[in-house]
DNA sequence: CGCCCTCTTGACGCATCTCTGACGCCGGGC
DNA sequence: GCCCGGCGTCAGAGATGCGTCAAGAGGGCG
């Protein structure tokens, strides 16, 4: 659910961009007049921004800079004017992409969902998808585990067999969804493979190997990670 | 100094491009067909693409999936069709904007540097570019590495494997990531070059290139800079 | 034209990981 | 009380991956 701030005085533009917004599952602030536009980007922390450059209190350009004073959100205007210059201006003061009317709904929605797309972090760096338990750490972004303050050395098929457990931590998985997973589709059957690389797991992340507390066997069935 | 990759089949075209462009300082390669442009873009890694849809090999929504199956370099899409449909198949394929022919130098000019503006890294607060460890220093703004109160000297390749690494820094980078990311997107198995590389830059930056605290193999998987 | 820096490629030894079989334990069914 | 299937453990053999060295190819620059 993406957050769009509108801003145009045109009130018939606005209903337009609103209907079709909302009709896409956006959620949708509007401004008729650049001093609540920058107020709303304030209060509000859109994903990305409509701006109309024609409003009645401010040239548009002065709203670009504005924002761009502290916030990289995209900015896509939209404008009757089709001079060069205009767009020029507009885009070396911070806009991420020039419009002009009359418009295409479908295109300026294509337009928006380059803008947000873009905007959206690249690999996430901080994305750390950690995982707790009291004895150990799984970290799945930066494949690490940890323990007692130190990291805990994984081989390939130890890790792939950890990742699936804690994904899908508290419920039970069946050898063979762990076993296709983890060795691939043609091995449903090599359970024994499953018994090594989880005593192997065990032994490197349980206090107690041998009475598992967090990798818990359900005889018959599968196994279980439990935080 | 930005570099350019114009993608067009029609030679006046790509001439009055690259002169504009090489006025204003960018480094600019041509291509004048989709495969050309993909081995080019992995090639060169240029910081942004401009590419013509109508070439004579393949279609140019299917360059752009060629380019986003493993980069987000901003593509600005240069066009003689000026349907919505064209417009919203290229943008939704990962085009980052969509100028028709015939296009006003100046515009395109602009909505190049807003692409390239937007694509540089946040200068957030918390992202300093200078990485230190007890070792060496990084500066990946300065493209420098120093240590002991000197500049090391690294190869392009070197300094580019370096920089991927300690832009992911703590965490774990698969061997197919960084062959694909230095190398360009065929390489995804070499993983000889990167034992060679990863040797270099141990020996250039580490205290003991042979026990490396800082640069961690994790056989099987990838490597792990820690700082 | 020739030098130098880089990148690529192959070969080798060594460490590690994966697979495999054997064995013992435990609980449930007969 | 015995049998049997499923599970945990161990250790060895083979396969794979890694670090290292060295030589050749390619390109840029004087």
């Amino acid at each position: 659910m993406n957050r769009v701030l509108v801003v145009d005085d045109e009130p018939q533009i606005v209903r337009a961009l609103v209907i079709n917004l909302k009709a896409r599952k956006y959620e949708v602030d509007a401004a008729a007049d650049g001093a609540t536009a920058l107020r709303l980007a304030a209060a509000r922390h859109p994903d990305v921004i409509v701006l109309d450059l024609g409003l009645p209190d401010m040239d548009g350009v002065e709203v670009i800079k504005g924002l761009r004073g502290w916030t990289r959100v995209p900015i896509l205007v939209l404008s009757a004017r089709q001079t060069s210059d205009e767009k020029v201006e507009a885009l070396d003061a911070g806009a991420d992409d020039y419009v002009t009317k009359p418009f295409g709904m479908d295109e300026l929605l294509a337009r928006l969902r380059a803008a947000v797309r873009r905007a959206e972090p690249a690999g996430q760096p901080d994305d750390s998808v950690v995982v707790e338990t009291e004895t150990f750490t799984v970290d799945l972004a930066a494949k690490k585990a940890h323990r007692d303050g130190r990291d805990v050395r994984l081989t390939p098929t130890e890790w792939h067999l950890l990742e699936v457990l804690v994904r899908n931590a508290g419920r039970l998985v069946s050898q063979k969804q762990l076993l296709q997973e983890v060795w691939g589709p043609s091995y449903g059957t090599e359970s024994n493979y499953l018994r090594v690389y989880m005593a192997q797991l065990r032994r490197k992340l349980e206090t107690d190997p041998s009475h598992p507390r967090h990798f818990i066997t359900e005889p018959g069935m599968g196994y279980r990670f439990e935080r």
